[in-house]
DNA sequence: ACTGGTCATTACCTTAGGTTAAGCGCTATG
DNA sequence: CATAGCGCTTAACCTAAGGTAATGACCAGT
């Protein structure tokens, strides 16, 4: 079975309109959510009430609490719509169920969460290495296109500065 | 079978001496190698020659160049001990080997991969949403004997800062 | 006992970024 | 229309962190 399969054959469609929740920090959600449109936004909400984006969603993602999907804890992380968003979502047991059964599927399960490792690595990297305007700089060049639709404040919060912060980045670049 | 079995049936020992290199950033290394005993960092060097650190490796963990084992590309970080160690080598390909014929292995792969993608996870929020100085507070708290065993220079690049910043950071702790 | 090396601390200065507040333009809604 | 709200910019002020350099402690090797 392909991953494919598996989303035809588990799935539940979910439509959310923007600004919509699909499950918030504290909860016990126990599914997947894969993206087929639409925009997301995982973020943190500390306990002062700052909020931290953890990573946009786009289409062809796939997205979930690690944390509560199999360490049985809570969501630590919310996750909501900047877009109408159209997701297809898959309870995590009927993922390990079907993967203890399904040779080939238990593989693409691998190579998927080589590939998910490797992105928090390489985002861990840049948060560790890179200054804000180098993450800044980068992002122009790797993914424009995210700077058209997401708003800066949310960028901001994304690099780690504060809007004004990645204001003042922005003409500093411009300028050099 | 398990993973211990298939280190038995493939790891290779391999002896370290304090100082000495498992692998260096740029190498193209193909293995994932298993701690006995010892002290590993794992460390970006960037194109300025400053240097951070990724993450310390304790007895029992499990580490390797993802981006090198799994997407063909060079290692992305280098590989020192920093304590005379013990470890075990074990090719990737022997690992993805095993786990296409044997579905326990595999189970038993996806389940390290999720512990490995939590891990990733923590350090990302950390780095994300922490300042330098709760960073280091919360590393007190969880794992004290780190403090023991690596020099205050390495801990400040793990923590993100220089090594004179921790030692301001050390004494506001303290004062307060 | 020297000596060179690493590690930690302190002092002085610079700078990136946080905070607050004000102002401007756009858009949605009454 | 009018206005309230939001997103973005700019400015002023302030804090925290980094750069640099000097100092001293502590080894390890000759």
């Amino acid at each position: 079975m392909t991953f494919n399969e598996l989303i035809q054959l588990e799935g539940l469609v979910v439509e959310k309109a923007k600004t919509e929740p699909v499950f918030r920090q504290g909860d016990n959600n126990q599914s997947l959510y894969f993206l087929q449109s639409g925009l997301l936004k995982a973020y943190y909400t500390c306990v002062d009430g700052k909020e931290f984006i953890k990573s946009f969603v786009m289409p062809g993602d796939t997205i979930g609490s690690l944390t509560s999907v199999h360490a049985k804890e809570r969501c630590s992380f919310s996750l909501m719509c900047l877009e109408p968003s159209s997701l297809i979502e898959i309870p995590f047991v009927k993922i390990r169920e079907h993967c203890a059964k399904d040779p080939e599927l238990a593989q693409h399960m691998i190579e998927f969460l080589l590939q998910f490792s490797m992105k928090k690595e390489k985002r861990e990297f840049q948060l560790l290495c890179l200054s804000a305007k180098d993450r800044y700089t980068l992002l122009l060049e790797e993914s424009p296109q995210l700077l058209q639709q997401v708003t800066q404040n949310d960028l901001a919060r994304y690099l780690g500065v504060t809007p004004v912060g990645l204001s003042r980045i922005k003409n500093r670049v411009l300028k050099a």
